[in-house]
RNA sequence: GCGGUCGUAGCUCAGGUGGUAGAGCGCCAGGUUGUGGUCUUGGAUGUCGCGGGUUCGAGUCCCGUCGAUCGCCCCA
């Protein structure tokens, strides 16, 4: 035998339960957001490598060093999506939709980044994701997170989670912000933690957002943004916030939350747990208003969230909220005589929408094993003498019990 | 990229101070000639993650490596 295979870091197989609990979180989405007028896209999962480093910042962590990269054969500079919005921003530019918004967007499948393994955090891992493009009202940042919220209502899962909002304000608040924040923190410098005087260089928001203790002492006293925000990015906070309290989702306000992403503006949020270790953010996003224009496309303000797919399915484990395999009907030849009217009989309760199996092989009793393991509902027993009688034998397996039944009259016996 | 812990049958795990491997579950076969789940009898299974070193001898000690896991960083 040649040596066992591995798989890649960072990559798990979707088997069994695991994948029950997955296209459960994916079809849960699917439902409410079309419930909501979302529509379902799906973009390549790699694209030219700029409209990542282009959409997402050329120093954010994830274009600087997660992402997978690569030439193809013909030269191209390809990555592998690290996260879905700059994908869609960018579909909505190459099919001419600018000129049609606003258009809302659901989208589902996996995405890749280079990082170091661990609870909730793998290198291939999924995600599904809302999107409003074109609509700079506050009413779509709401629609948006209230949607995300419905469908972690309607998982199960919103018990442990908890939203938090912030605004980043629009360029203007930000940048009176930023300016003063690295007035601040390079007045107390030393004082910062070693990953913190690294942040003031290349992202001084992420301070705020430090778990050090040091850091945290010196972040409560620092400025917040609401004395930069201008008088329209207070208004879109404001309205925000009343629009959230008439879909009637619960949330925090959290000063904190900065994204890592740097598209961001005004709305910013994250829906956390504190059941999923280190990992707690199972949905984030925030309104990105010149990332299509990055895609070469009109101004186009927008809005949405990504959700990690394997938290989300880690909620639903931690909930015992684990989808139940199907039950099917085993169809029972008892002896190679009677298999091909079997086969029969199991076609006809497949047509009439009857989840049905039949083995290929095995004795009677062989056979009412596999269908005890494979955790089957009911058996259909023919034997010599019931295909004689044009009945069959029905066994509920979880009763025990045992009755004749016509074959014609199989299929509407097992429906009900 | 940094630090801690861990890696023995399909699964969960046991294997004082080094002497070439065990349990439970599962799997296979029988007790039942046309009937599963309970019971019972018997059986098979491991390059002890991988590579190297120390030793007469390593699952057990040392080094490296791969992977998992927890935390940092970052994020979904």
């Amino acid at each position: 035998m040649a040596t066992k295979l591995q798989p890649v870091r960072g990559t798990h197989d979707l088997i069994g339960e695991g994948f029950r609990r997955h296209h459960r979180v994916i079809e849960t989405a699917r439902r409410v957001s079309a419930l909501w007028g979302f529509e379902e896209w799906a973009t390549p999962i790699f694209e030219d490598t700029r409209v990542f480093s282009r959409g997402l910042g050329e120093t954010s962590d994830v274009v600087s060093k997660e992402m997978y990269s690569f030439q193809d054969r013909g030269g191209e500079g390809i990555t592998l999506r690290p996260e879905m919005t700059a994908g869609i921003c960018r579909a909505l530019v190459s099919n001419g939709l600018a000129q049609s918004v606003p258009l809302k967007v659901f989208a589902a499948g996996p995405v890749f980044r280079y990082e170091r393994p661990q609870a909730g955090r793998q290198r291939q891992f999924h995600q599904i994701d809302l999107e409003i493009l074109g609509s700079a009202e506050p009413l779509a940042d709401a629609e948006v997170i209230a949607c995300g919220w419905h469908i972690q209502r309607e998982l199960g899962i919103s018990e442990g989670v908890t939203l938090e909002v912030n605004t980043l304000g629009d360029t203007p608040s930000r940048e009176g912000y930023r300016s003063a924040l690295i007035a601040y923190f390079t007045a107390h410098r030393d004082a910062l933690s070693e990953d913190s005087q690294r942040r003031l260089e290349k992202n001084p928001l992420r301070i705020i957002d430090s778990k050090d203790a040091k850091d945290r002492a010196l972040v409560a006293d620092a400025p917040t943004i609401e004395a930069f925000l201008t008088d329209e990015a207070r208004a879109h906070w404001d309205a925000l916030r009343r629009h959230l309290d008439a879909f009637g989702v619960p949330f925090g306000e959290n000063p904190r939350i900065v994204r890592g992403l740097d598209y961001y503006s005004h709305t910013a949020f994250e829906f956390v747990t504190d059941r999923l270790g280190a990992q707690g953010t199972v949905m984030g996003g925030g309104r990105y208003n010149g990332l299509v224009e990055e895609m070469g496309g009109p101004a186009t303000p927008s809005v949405g969230w990504g959700a990690g797919v394997e938290r989300l399915a880690m909620l639903l484990e931690a909930g015992g909220l684990t989808p139940l395999a199907p039950r099917l009907v085993h169809v029972i030849p008892v002896s190679a005589a009677e298999e091909e009217e079997a086969l029969r009989v199991a076609g006809a309760l497949r047509e009439a929408g009857i989840a049905t199996e039949m083995g290929h092989k095995g004795n009677l009793k062989r056979r009412m094993e596999r269908a005890n393991k494979a955790g089957a509902r009911a058996a259909v027993i023919l034997g010599e003498s019931e295909v004689a009688r044009g009945i069959a034998q029905l066994r509920d397996l979880d009763a025990g019990t045992q009755e004749e039944v016509a074959l014609d009259g199989l299929a509407a016996r097992l429906a009900r």
